[in-house]
DNA sequence: AATCCGTCCAACCGCAGTGTG
DNA sequence: TCACACTGCGGTTGGACGGAT
């Protein structure tokens, strides 16, 4: 409160921050903390509002910030994570240690995003000529696109329209096919057959990367990740529920 | 040499959510 | 309950820069 009718009074600077500046607001920061950034800006005697101190210590001041290039790797968890949360900068920020989620968001529509448009165009393109019977899930191909072939993201981004996930075979049972593979088989009722499990799947998968030896932070993230849904019987509970 | 154009990135803007009196 | 302040987020903008013409 206080801090906004201080802030009033001067007329706030724009545009780049100078290094004078800039020296100004980490020596601040440093010595007495954030609080409120409305007096953190008129206290470290700066003609910017609190919202420009904030963006500038985020984005560029505060300490353990990684400048310079995308890794291969910190690309890849990009992309995944764009596929599984779509637009959520901030979200993504948190697994990219040293990057902030406007940095993440400027390399996504710079480089990232023609990326994943072209590698889309080429897939429409291939998928048109073929014919292919088996139901495949939308965010596989998505993985093989991101260049992670075999990460089950699929799981949540797109859960909910399980029509496109399924596939019955004649006798009610279900065949779960991921890159041409079957994962998993059994009947939804859950009572013949094994019940339809994610977390069979997922051990499918993460062997299968392991063996390829891929990196599997990037699951540990996607698992993280996928903890809004509390535990995959939830899923199979949807999924019997959508069957019905 | 001039200027045009595309790219990149820092910063701004508007909005939504949350806290507080 | 309401109004206001503050914070955080995502979208957008504007300027610097480099390459092409």
């Amino acid at each position: 409160m206080l801090g906004k009718s201080l802030e009033k009074k001067i007329k706030n600077k724009r545009g780049l921050w100078s290094p004078d500046e800039d020296q100004k607001l980490k020596d601040y920061i440093l010595n007495h903390g954030v609080g409120c950034w409305g007096s953190v800006a008129v206290h470290a005697g700066l003609q910017r509002n609190g919202k420009s101190c904030r963006l500038r210590w985020i984005n560029y001041l505060r300490p353990g910030l990684k400048r310079g290039n995308f890794t291969l790797h910190e690309e890849e968890i990009i992309m995944t994570l764009h596929g599984m949360l779509g637009n959520k900068w901030s979200h993504m920020s948190h697994h990219l240690p040293g990057r902030t989620d406007n940095e993440i968001k400027n390399y996504w529509h710079s480089h990232l995003k023609k990326k994943v448009q072209n590698s889309d165009n080429k897939k429409s393109q291939n998928r048109s000529c073929s014919s292919n019977h088996t139901i495949t899930y939308s965010n596989v191909e998505s993985s093989e696109v991101y260049g992670c072939k075999y990460l089950p993201k699929i799981l949540f981004a797109d859960w909910l329209s399980l029509d496109q996930f399924q596939t019955s075979d004649s006798s009610g049972g279900q065949t779960i096919i991921m890159n041409g593979e079957v994962l998993n088989e059994g009947s939804f009722n859950g009572q013949e057959g094994p019940s339809y499990g994610f977390d069979d799947s997922l051990d499918h998968l993460q062997m299968k990367h392991e063996q390829q030896h891929v990196e599997t932070d990037l699951y540990d993230l996607i698992f993280e990740e996928n903890n809004m849904c509390q535990n995959f019987s939830d899923m199979d509970a949807m999924l019997y529920s959508c069957e019905m």
